[in-house]
DNA sequence: CAGCATCCTACCAGATACTG
DNA sequence: CAGTATCTGGTAGGATGCTG
């Protein structure tokens, strides 16, 4: 989620979505962004530079996702600290 | 989200989930619904009754999910073909 | 810069059997 | 009916080191 979101916004480098990420490790980045490519969310294209770069961008159709997705996001702003009240009610007893 | 799109329609009982859900083994629909109840999205009415009845419902935080939750079903219906094509294309490379 | 390869462990979830 | 208990194979994902 965290990725679309970011790549909704603009392209990002690998390393440059990694820093945006802290607590994703590279493997998990790495496998991830692999996902979304191979569902047709998000693209992946290299630029033979020295060094090169890859630059990720979300497709069409992960650009159609983003409503629901801030659908999501929005509600979990709005109701998550009630689900973190819920847990502590729940852990109290 | 399958439980909670069932539960968004009536109340069900444990067996009644468990059949509407065929692919969900009992020990992870008892997991999944202890965890829903933990995060007060459902939940749980035990009847004292023999043999006992245990009712399942959305809370009112339940269902205020129903919304971001059918943005989530609406897409995955319309772009769900989408991403079979996406894999299938990126298998046969 | 943008990863891949390898090792290792903790947790996940299925199968199966039992219970108030 | 509505679960719990136990065992177990499989895998997710962190840590680490290496590469064009």
């Amino acid at each position: 989620m965290l990725i679309m979101i970011l790549l909704g916004k603009r392209s990002y480098q690998f390393n440059e979505l990694h820093r945006s990420i802290e607590s994703i490790s590279q493997r998990m980045l790495t496998r991830t962004l692999r996902g979304l490519e191979r569902d047709g969310l998000v693209s992946r294209t290299v630029h033979p530079t020295v060094p090169p770069t890859v630059e990720y961008d979300l497709t069409p159709l992960g650009r159609t996702f983003l409503g629901p997705l801030s659908a999501l996001a929005d509600w979990a702003v709005v109701h998550g600290p009630d689900i973190a009240a819920a847990r502590e009610h729940h852990d109290a007893r």
